[in-house]
DNA sequence: TCAATAGTGTCTCTCAGACACTATCAA
DNA sequence: TTGATAGTGTCTGAGAGACACTATTGA
């Protein structure tokens, strides 16, 4: 054990680069797309010390036993829950992206239903906060981000937007149970734009994802039936895209 | 610059793992999709010795600006061109893949023309090979690889095959100019299926992706027009897949 | 009763699949 | 002429968009 994560050998005559993972976590939180992030310690030998960064840090070899769980462990350690996705978004690296070096980032998108976070651990602490990524006018825009964590948190967001355009992921930002009418909003909330109700709620019913429940949803206006998400369906791709991607622009 | 590739900070309890880089290079051979494998060097310290593996290795820190540059020297330097195509895949991490310790890989996809390989450099070499992934009966297998990368070029080629279902990706591995016939080749190659000849020219012409020329291609029967990629137009996704992805299963 | 939200009926349009048909070359 | 490959005409069907319609609740 001590031996594999030995020095770099003598065939390896380049310094090894920092090696890290950040994790974009997003949730929907008062109809609107939410995004975690830590306000960095203000310690010395720190970079950007006091700003906002994704969740994620230096790999722990010792105790990661791959990336991606490494990323469970950040998500886990911030949120308190297991997200129902996790999936990998890419990674970067250069020698200018952290200012201590050349360094690599391994950057993980997770989503997450509101309703399972805990008060406390959901992301309250001083140093720990949502953010809502399209703020309602006049409301708190997102902050300056530490590293190069906006073009990160940009890719993240690129590719749920973009599979939201032919797969079910979104559904993810849901609880397992849902109205139809809800998981519609999360898609709209989402792309950006509205949705034909009639069109939507055929796509989803075909697609066999959900399953209908005896139970209504009741509000102050007429009931709406609940459905449950499929457990053992994964992220269903649907037959067509929504709409005309504007030409040849498909999503990253 | 020196200070910037200094050991572990003392705030870095951890031994940093090693950073690759492995790149996927495909291309069509024979009516059939290659991959360039290179045999691993017999020296004492080298993991693998004698085994096949994908073009890759240790990103030097000191030359390359990006994980992305260290996949484009390696793609030059086995190759001698430049890929019209190279997208990352993904990264690895873990403390076993590699028995040197705990390794990452970033692994990168790229697809090129057969046409522009030089003889020599083109993977001709004692060392350095094509491989048919799916050899004719009889024919030579893929041979056992080293590390995880029969794991990481089946990733690649669900990708390529992802992909092949509703977008324009597989058009890389042809030349500039081509004739609409050799594209539905190179795409039934790739799907390892038929494709019907009609729905297949209408959604090629409908995306203006390709331009008419007025050379047509003399062969043995009746010339077929030629037709070029646009070098602007970028990768295209169609508003519909291809087929059923029979049922839910969708492209990684 | 009305306002609001849930949910349906039905037409149109686009585009992939099927498949038979014509066109143009060499031998 | 035939064989082979290039390329077209045209019908079908799935599924997204549009939009008007009905249904069910609280106030």
């Amino acid at each position: 054990m001590a031996k594999h994560n030995a020095a770099p050998a003598a065939c390896e005559p380049y310094p090894r680069p920092l090696c890290t993972v950040d994790v974009i976590i997003l949730t929907l939180l008062d109809a609107t797309l939410q995004v975690l992030l830590v306000q960095r310690e203000d310690a010395p030998g720190e970079p950007f010390p006091g700003r906002w960064a994704l969740p994620g840090g230096i790999v722990d070899t010792q105790h990661d036993r791959s990336l991606e769980d490494c990323a469970r462990r950040k998500l886990l350690d911030k949120t308190g829950v297991v997200a129902p996705h996790l999936e990998q978004i890419g990674s970067w690296g250069d020698a200018v992206r952290d200012p201590r070096g050349w360094s690599t980032t391994h950057v993980y998108l997770a989503l997450l239903p509101a309703a399972t976070l805990h008060p406390r651990r959901g992301g309250n602490a001083a140093d720990l906060r949502w953010f809502p990524l399209e703020p309602p006018a006049g409301g708190p825009a997102l902050p300056p981000l530490a590293f190069d964590h906006a073009r990160l948190l940009g890719a993240g967001l690129a590719r749920l937007r973009g599979k939201a355009e032919y797969t079910s992921l979104p559904i993810y930002l849901l609880p397992q149970t849902f109205t139809l009418s809800e998981l519609q909003a999360v898609f709209q909330v989402v792309l950006g734009r509205s949705l034909e109700k009639k069109a939507f709620r055929t796509r989803i019913l075909a697609s066999g994802l959900v399953e209908e429940l005896d139970e209504m949803k009741e509000t102050s206006r007429r009931p709406a039936r609940l459905y449950r998400r499929k457990t053992d369906e994964g992220l269903h791709y649907f037959p067509r895209a929504l709409e005309s991607h504007g030409g040849s622009v498909g999503p990253s």
